[in-house]
DNA sequence: TAGATTGTTAATCGATTAACAATC
DNA sequence: TAGATTGTTAATCGATTAACAATC
């Protein structure tokens, strides 16, 4: 039995559906249409149903869609019916402002522990976590079975960073730092940088 | 006559090529191929010589490109041939990573003026900038002539504290807030929250 | 000259949209 | 029933890749 593949840039779509199914269900709304979905995200209705469709049946004909129900859909698809230990490398401006954020628990993640090479910050804490020594980071990491990474370094360290977590048994990274990271194919990396999105604004103005 | 126009899709990538080139110029790397380039990036060289000849022939048969001199080539496509100058909006925790980051000038840009609505956080001093009240921030934004801006408030008060930059004069906006906003479409907005990039990390897990 | 690599064309591949039968 | 909206097919549109003549 063949899975069918699923193209990536329908994937990409899914959390920002629902993020926007997240927003109508805080309004208080029970149905959504493709049409409305759409309206608000700047995407063709069409576009929305299949996208779903690759995935199951999820709306009614003349009435649309359940949003509490699609969205939990969409979590089942994500994974995101669970919530997803993080390790988070990092302790300066932006490992504390990621630290900090509230918004992870709520959209399926956490962060459980903290690194850093840095012997100042090690030992102190942050929003609520320890800093811990990167040096150790390996052993604890495969101990804890943690598959999600978020990296905060700066772009020299990133690489070795990104290949520590890797051998310990970490699948998805999320990097911050302004390089391309050369990772096996098995891994998720999705770069993380203001500055590419600046750059690209710029070209219209 | 008729500017020829460029695909979104290419325009974005222009900012990732610069970005290895820069790291290349610092290895005191002079010439470069659309192969190794293509190789640092996992992206086909093929794609890399026909993105840069929308723009012009940059390239030598046989020897490949001169890597400062493409550099600055793409830098005056993306208008990043000068600094400009950010307005950010929201002094909490990311809007005091984003003050605090140390990698916007050499790319290109400055954040120069914070707003925040707490009188908490008015008058206090954010990495050399003094948090301002985001009552005045209409009248000064247009009054400094500022085209770009960073949202980083609360999802509900995004939508209306950028239509007030709109109002302003901003053209181009990067939201970090987590909600799709409705502009003008001659506004550009890039939205920037990290769960999206976890939520689509884990379907593959 | 021989080898390498560009810029570009044509072919392929994939994603989006339009349209509509099915049906709630 | 009449109106609305889905899921899906076929058509369109756009992006990527392969290939190669030009040429450094």
């Amino acid at each position: 039995m063949k899975e069918k593949v699923i193209p990536d840039i329908i994937v990409a779509r899914l959390p920002i559906y629902l993020l926007a199914l997240q927003h109508m269900m805080r309004d208080g709304r029970q149905v959504t249409s493709s049409q409305e979905l759409g309206e608000k995200l700047g995407i063709s209705s069409a576009q929305i149903r299949k996208d779903l469709s690759q995935f199951g049946e999820f709306g009614k004909q003349g009435t649309g869609y359940n949003i509490p129900y699609l969205a939990d859909e969409i979590r089942k698809i994500l994974k995101l019916d669970r919530i997803w230990d993080i390790v988070l490398v990092g302790a300066g401006d932006i490992g504390r402002a990621i630290a900090g954020y509230q918004g992870f628990y709520d959209r399926g993640f956490q962060v459980v522990m903290i690194f850093d090479n840095d012997f100042e910050k090690v030992g102190t804490a942050l929003h609520s976590l320890v800093v811990q020594d990167v040096t150790y980071m390996g052993d604890i990491v495969r101990q804890a079975g943690i598959k999600v990474a978020m990296i905060a370094v700066p772009a020299a360290e990133a690489q070795h960073v990104a290949e520590q977590l890797v051998e310990a048994g970490v699948r998805a990274i999320l990097n911050y730092a302004p390089i391309a990271l050369h990772l096996p194919p098995e891994v998720r990396v999705e770069n993380f940088d203001p500055l590419i999105h600046l750059q690209k604004m710029t070209y219209y103005l």
